[in-house]
DNA sequence: ATAAAAACCTTAGAAAAACTAAGGTTTTTA
DNA sequence: TAAAAACCTTAGTTTTTCTAAGGTTTTTAT
């Protein structure tokens, strides 16, 4: 019988041994599961070294948000997850996050390109086992929220640069237009050029910033 | 016990009826489903035009190559989907197609924007069933091949305009670079720099056409 | 209600990017 | 092996984007 090896990294141990009893404890006809847990981004760093010296993990959920244990850079579950794509590029990784917006979903899926994405409030016993059994034979497994995230990618046919994306996100979070020039290499004519023009492609002219913030949300630019 | 109704359009009637007895006989719990069928282009716009003035279709399932019946443009699936979008924008459009290629798939999703799309080599009663399930309950639902590759078009950075689309597009048919200045507006020094650019950006410099063509496939460019 | 600040808009000019033309070299095809 | 096609480089042109500046309109703060 084939033995299938997990690691499930997440901050909060009860959601780990959640994941773990549940797949333990499930009755895969043809393979047995074990599954270790790490509950920092550490820990799951190394795990995942060790495992290139013995016993490579077939699957590898990783949450996002990771508690900072340590002084220093804080890390993420996509560092893990850009770390392992690099040093275990057989293992499967797939991120189980409470993150469900457009933005962070499809950031993800581009930086990273994991094999799965599920949601957590979409985790259940049963979506668990589906996910394994694809991950397994067919990957890719996204959870229906992270198809609707997708599908609302795909069908947009817009298309913006980096200096466009800064404008849009500092935009979001309170920075005055005139305050952009500190955060962007542009002038600030160059930036409400780049205002105006993001406003027409997005069918919103003559209308204010929050909708140019709502219109980018929506695409999931930010 | 609510009633589903679904309407097939395929140009091969032993596909249709294949869907209509398979979907009939399906022993779902909660509901009961009638499946319409239509096996050509015109038939099919019939039907749902018919559907506005009486019951709606619940879903619409899509073929996208149809045949020729009648004299005049050729219509696919895909202007049956874009029509069914306009007039009857609650029913769910799900395309059934043997196009499994990066570029079909991506490019009607962007299009379009079904509720699915599902890889002939992929339909059997179980999928067939979990499709139905999951667009009546919560789209979208993409067969594994698409997800696939959707996942390839994700994961990749690139975007290029339509000029370097149309220059990939007329080298991959087998046109000469120096007759490519009859389908761009652009000399052929232009066309030239382009190409240089493009293989750039794919990792590819000094390498062949063939090998510019391979890449654009695999990013679902062409 | 009013003044100040911010955003928007327009015009003119500058800078950067893309394009064209042409010709030489290298590679591919017949 | 010759011809055709593709690639590469240089110089100049055209197009696009950016900057600067100032005026008008809208929003914010008091």
């Amino acid at each position: 019988m084939e033995h299938i090896r997990i690691l499930a990294v997440d901050d909060h141990e009860m959601i780990m041994f959640g994941y773990k009893y549940i797949l333990e404890d499930a009755d895969f006809c043809d393979f047995k599961i074990t599954v270790d847990t790490a509950n920092s981004f550490e820990l799951g760093i190394k795990k995942i070294e060790e495992s290139t010296i013995s016993y490579k993990y077939d699957i590898i959920l990783l949450d996002i948000q990771l508690s900072i244990t340590e002084e220093g850079t804080p890390h993420t579950g996509e560092d893990i997850g850009v770390f392992a794509r690099k040093t275990v590029p057989d293992s499967k990784v797939v991120f189980m996050s409470s993150f469900s917006d457009n933005y962070r979903i499809n950031n993800i899926l581009t930086t990273v390109d994991p094999d799965g994405y599920m949601v957590k409030s979409e985790i259940n016993k049963k979506t668990l086992y589906d996910m394994v059994h694809t991950i397994l034979k067919d990957p890719p497994y996204y959870s229906s929220k992270a198809l609707q995230a997708i599908r609302r990618k795909m069908s947009s046919n817009i298309s913006i640069d980096e200096n466009d994306k800064k404008i849009i996100y500092h935009l979001s979070i309170g920075t005055k237009t005139k305050d952009l020039t500190n955060h962007i290499s542009l002038s600030l004519a160059g930036i409400e050029n780049r205002k105006r023009h993001l406003k027409v492609i997005f069918g919103i002219e003559k209308q204010n910033d929050q909708a140019l913030i709502n219109e980018a949300k929506i695409r999931g630019f930010i």
